[in-house]
DNA sequence: CATGAATGAGGATTCATTCAT
DNA sequence: GATGAATGAATCCTCATTCAT
């Protein structure tokens, strides 16, 4: 799907008060007004605030589609490296696109299927299939512990991600870290993110036998 | 803070319908009609809707204030068996109260200060208080190991159960469980999030040089 | 259904746009300051703009349901009297109240069964049955002859009154009568149309034979 | 007026939604589309919605005007004779161009002066004079009686023929005929109406002392 | 004390029309 | 000449809240 500069500006905008004000919270008119079109531009385009909110969706996960499955079959690494990978990467993607993913979180709370709820539903489908084969490579060629719940793992990863982006006032102040700017906490929050959970997934899955 | 008959109606019935629906998504009505009182009951109660929200909150963590403080000061138990009942406790509060804790995530996703938002920030941070305290017995006593990251372990185990609870239904579909009635699933998900976590925070905190 | 003061003022401020102006042609806001009413009344009081119309048209039949089905069961009068009476009430009644009847008559064009529509079939079939047993009575005592095609007559009746009403500019040039005030100028036609239709319905129906 | 294939598909489209949906209810956006051309076509060869609606009704009377004229110059044919002629083609130009009739009957109702609606009456006084010649001719012969009321008389031809038109599902459903088609019953009821009015005008205007 | 009635503000959407191309 | 893009106005309806009783 290719969009022009106004429905990219649209886009955005809802992406950013979705993310903010949730999609009941934010108005079509305040979306309008801060992508600096008007109201009506909206409906002509993408024809319900529903459908734009689908639309926000497709729009961030269009190229984030393949990455996980070309991760997985790629053959110069051993799938403790891709492991290691997939949560640098998740990291990022959550640290650089906060505003996305807590649309992605708020819509799993709504629990009211259809729409955009189904579309989450099928992306974490999607991420599971690949990630499941990656553990079940490493498994086979002994990287890997037998006897490992990957959905959980998956739960893991996301959720203690989710939990330190979402409640980053609360890690800011308990940290005593007020005083560092948004993006220099953010790195911060990346690097410390990236130490823990490699250690921990390390602790969870890695075949330390040897 | 005594409540009514009326007024606890009120309460339970906006519990429900702002883990639900959101709370733009729930309207006074909606509320009023769930339980069975007169509109204007709710500004006459409590004031507006906001208040409405912040009632709920009070309401809902006034009981499980004192609860870890109390786990905490035991001396009745190792360090080690109050990490594994935190972790049950955490466990069972979640599932069986899936409504308010879902209130509580979306409260932290608005990320617009003031109101519920700021208490849930305040809770978060008793709570990381008393289980530093725990954590720093245990290391003193040997049971632990050293550096630890509280505030993250925190966030492991709340983003975990909090991705499985949110993720019902992915967690229902890939597990295959989708003849489970939701009592039959809560319980199994249940037992599995506790061997799980268990094992994780056996590896993650637990000094195991015998 | 008993309705307060600024409900019956709605009711009749929407007969009158509705009549005038159309049911798509009328706006809840015309409506709601023709009647000195907030806007929000209308939705409050019944609904939505469909059931408005739909009451209006509920409001004004419910007393003119068993006028016709009273004046058939008279004893006292006999059928050719009754048909007269018949005729010189329908006029007055389309006469007195032309917004309700054009209504009635809009509501026919427009096609789109459901609602209103459906209504106003339920009561042409009502007084179909009514007529009919008129007509009958009349056909076994000799009164009015044989072979008289009810609906027919009914169109003819209903037609020609309307007809004669909504093209009242068209009469009046016509007739040479501009000169006259609105009542009138009613008053002319209602004459008028009352010798008419006797004569016409004399011709039709009444049996001359002796 | 000559217009091109585009308009005359604009001009179908509209005559067709206007009689269905009445003007307000019709949509330029849906006549467009249902004509197959861009929306902006419409102002752009129109003018308006509203001169859109004038055109429809000047190109469809357009052809109709000279008949009646015609039909009473001629003299083949006794006055009796274009009479019946007169009622037939009456009925036949109703049940064969519904929809253009009722747009007629819709503008009557409005009752806001301007545009069609003076159109319409228009053509009314213009076939009234025709009629009134084709009456007086009949009266001069002795064909016809004295005392005929020609605009009452034209009410109730148009009258009756426009009430079973517009209560089509009425007719059907009374007369036991919902297993007729479309055009079966278009063809019973153009049986049913000739036969009817014939013998109706005998007795109002033909003259039947031998 | 409790509530039905009432309201102004704002919700999303659709409208007929215009303008730059 | 013809049209896709764009728009301000208006659509109906629902909102949280208030007020008189």
């Amino acid at each position: 799907m290719e969009y022009n500069e106004k429905q990219l500006a649209i886009l955005n905008s809802a992406e950013k008060l979705f993310s903010v004000m949730g999609f009941d919270g934010s108005s079509v008119r305040d979306i309008a007004q801060d992508a600096g079109v008007n109201v009506a531009m909206i409906s002509y385009y993408f024809g319900s605030k529903e459908k734009l909110m689908e639309a926000v969706f497709e729009h961030k996960t269009y190229k984030m589609r393949l990455k996980v499955e070309n991760l997985v079959a790629d053959k110069t690494k051993t799938c403790t490296e891709k492991v290691y990978i997939l949560l640098s990467d998740y990291i990022d993607k959550f640290l650089d696109q906060p505003q996305f993913h807590k649309i992605m979180l708020r819509e799993q709370l709504s629990s009211k299927p259809g729409g955009v709820c189904d579309m989450v539903l099928e992306l974490k489908k999607r991420n599971l299939q690949s990630i499941k084969k990656l553990i079940q490579d490493g498994q086979k060629n002994g990287e890997f512990k037998k006897n490992i719940d990957v959905p959980l793992m998956m739960a893991t990863m996301v959720g203690t991600v989710s939990q330190v982006v979402i409640g980053g006032r609360f890690f800011k102040e308990v940290n005593g870290l007020t005083h560092l700017s948004d993006e220099e906490f953010t790195n911060y929050v990346r690097k410390k993110l990236n130490v823990y959970l490699k250690n921990l997934f390390k602790s969870i899955i890695v075949n330390e036998q040897v």
